[in-house]
DNA sequence: CGACACGCTTACGTCAACGTAAAGTATCAC
DNA sequence: GTGATACTTTACGTTGACGTAAGCGTGTCG
């Protein structure tokens, strides 16, 4: 039968993380399994947000960034206050992430530049002889 | 005159780093000031090594990525070896930054979406008065 | 019964890229 | 000569995100 929770050797293989990792999160607060007495059991939740975080990383947020953001979608419609604080921090890391990506494109472009000249480089080394004569 | 040579100060407040962060590099072997006495004398060559670092850093890459990036710069035509491998590794790093670019877009999308969400629900629980009356 | 697999907690180790503090030297201004 | 300034070396500290090892509990297979 399809168990609602999932061991943590189970969720390990299906996100390819470490054990250590996933106690990590949830001393950090980012994923909140239950108890079954010691063991650890993660629920359809803990899994979605894991998901969450992993693209997170993926895009350069740190944990803590992404446990508020995670916070954002989670904390039900509850104190105006902290959610508009939190709609900032999102505010401002879109703005980051923006520009973030305009600096990486610009890299892109430098870079591909850079690996062009580098073809060139070795083009004329093979050119040359591989003997190194001129 | 304009002398060939700058100080540690002039190259921090040329670069915006720190004397530590330019005897980091030199230990590294990324710089290679000369000596007068003591002090370091930066060449324009130590300058120019720089600004390449820095932009490697903007790219992600690691010091010691960028070490080697630089080599291929500055080993004239001599070892087509270590400059093929270099030049995968750019590629390689290039793939990454391109595929970071991509997931960032879309999670920039992603988050858009999310923070409008987040409008609407400060929107109706001001709406609902700030009293907290439903 | 013993061995092994799986999980748990506690706690020290690691790596990159510097920061920071302590203590010494050399030069210039007064 | 005495600060003040600018530079040096050596060496331990920091941060984030885990790795790794020690030691213990529980179950289960043969």
């Amino acid at each position: 039968m399809t168990e609602e929770t999932k061991s943590i050797r189970q969720m390990c293989d299906e996100f390819e993380v470490t054990p250590r990792t996933l106690r990590f999160y949830e001393a950090k607060e980012l994923l909140f399994p239950i108890r079954e007495g010691q063991k650890r059991l993660f629920t359809k939740r803990d899994a979605a947000r894991l998901k969450l975080i992993l693209r997170g990383k993926r895009f350069g947020f740190s944990l803590e960034q992404i446990r508020q953001l995670l916070d954002m979608y989670q904390r039900g419609p509850q104190q105006l206050n902290q959610m508009t604080k939190t709609y900032e921090i999102a505010l401002e890391r879109l703005a980051d992430m923006e520009s973030q990506r305009d600096e990486l494109n610009e890299a892109i472009g430098e870079l591909k530049a850079q690996i062009e000249w580098g073809e060139q480089q070795i083009n004329e080394l093979r050119a040359n002889g591989p003997d190194g004569s001129p």
